[in-house]
DNA sequence: CGCACACTTGAACCCCCTCAACCCAAGTGG
DNA sequence: CCACTTGGGTTGAGGGGGTTCAAGTGTGCG
């Protein structure tokens, strides 16, 4: 059941942006371009973009979307790692995924936000004034497509976590989420196989489902049976990459 | 862990069509458009539309989309209720979704389907080809607007059920479903608040991540309750629904 | 050092699953 | 008409995976 006794009361962020409109236009030189939506929008366009993204910094722990809050904005983050959740009335959390550079966020139809957003480490975001981006996807309609392209993308990546929530035993969970992960962490791959983990237990927790404990237990289960090793708390190298995915892919149905 | 011994083979549906391109043309008097992604194109337009669409129907039990298939076509539900799952290859099942009249598939951005869909009643669908589906897209960029509405609002259905999956209990899973239910069958309400459930306890069970013994077990508690009442095993009428629905939120701590 | 905080480990419990029987309505065939 | 089958739904008894509660173990930081 894991109803979490007061939760701590989360004070609203008072973010701090980043050059306020000017000096170079922060778009062209933004690494996440890349991954992100706004790689719609060719160079020559960019400072019309750069007109309407408000850059800002939100320090780690800090809540920068608050579920029910009316959707005004929306977001792009270009650095850091921010986890999205809703919450039960008596503190139960669901993580419902972990935001990184390159994830637009916001797109709630209805007027309020449909979960919350809290930094993890330090996150620098894009904040795009609702009816700006709309004038904006109406001159970029390549823009839109991109959009709806990413979108698709979630809708995947959430029913694949319907699949782990409502089927998969806490083994199979936490080794999806460590292949997940692993598969997130390719590009920038330092060493072998090690996988930064910037959320908490509790976050990983709060993801799969699961409790501290059971994730915790779960951890030094794998690394027990050589599948992975923890040299930090915040990390892991994956010792048997085959292995892991069967596990997670649900063979190896013994326990 | 409740691994399906033997799923029932599933044979390909040869699907019947519909008046295959000849007669009036469907679109203008589909029921269904006013709540699909239709509706985005003016009636002046729907003879174009109506060269693209496929009409088609399905049999009940037979399964039409296949999870890692070539996503070569997409489908608007007209009439009929669709279940969407994904399989583990023990046999687990997770329905990540019920689809009716109205509800587009096939937003796989992939070249593959990333779930497989099976008629519960009766079906009718319209397919679009993929490439003949992006020619529309690109005379009516209304008709993408429609996509990513439909997506955001499928986005933010999917972490809802996170949540359930993830973080509530048996009963608050059941009063969830019950009321969501009962929300989809507002519009057409037989007498008082009658909901028909036209997929089995089965499929009820594998969409909230549960057995089809505790799925039977809530039920006839609930009743005992007096929270709802079952005249028939394939309907359920709301008696409290306040009550119903402070237990699907998450209230009454006790089990 | 000592405090705080996150993580780990242990033991008992419990909600839901498993396995099994039973009910019941709808065929089906003699 | 009745015996039999079939398939969905219900109910019961027992067991187990993960939670709960509680104590221990680092580890960073003033």
């Amino acid at each position: 059941m894991n109803p979490r006794p007061a939760r701590s009361i989360t004070v609203r962020p008072r973010p701090i942006m980043v050059e306020p409109g000017r000096g170079a236009d922060p778009c062209s030189t933004c690494g996440a371009r890349g991954n992100s939506v706004c790689d719609a929008i060719g160079d020559e366009d960019l400072e019309r973009l750069a007109t309407v993204a408000i850059v800002t910094d939100v320090e780690p722990g800090k809540t920068f979307i608050h579920e029910g809050d009316s959707a005004d904005n929306f977001f792009n983050i270009t650095s850091g790692t921010a986890k999205l959740y809703k919450l039960l009335p008596d503190g139960r959390r669901q993580i419902t995924g972990f935001a990184r550079a390159g994830v637009f966020l916001g797109l709630a139809v209805s007027s309020t936000y449909a979960f919350s957003a809290e930094a993890i480490d330090r996150v620098r975001f894009c904040r795009f004034p609702r009816p700006k981006l709309q004038a904006l996807l109406e001159d970029f309609p390549a823009m839109e497509k991109r959009l709806l392209e990413t979108a698709s993308n979630e809708l995947v990546a959430a029913q694949e976590q319907m699949l782990l929530l409502g089927r998969k035993t806490a083994r199979e969970r936490v080794a999806s989420f460590l292949i997940a992960q692993g598969l997130l962490s390719l590009p920038c791959r330092h060493a072998h196989d090690e996988i930064a983990l910037p959320m908490s237990r509790g976050d990983i927790a709060d993801y799969l489902g699961l409790t501290i404990e059971t994730v915790s237990r779960t951890f030094t289960r794998l690394k027990n049976e050589q599948l992975i090793a923890i040299p930090t708390a915040t990390a892991v190298s994956v010792l048997d990459r085959a292995g892991l995915l069967s596990l997670a892919e649900g063979y190896e149905s013994d326990n």
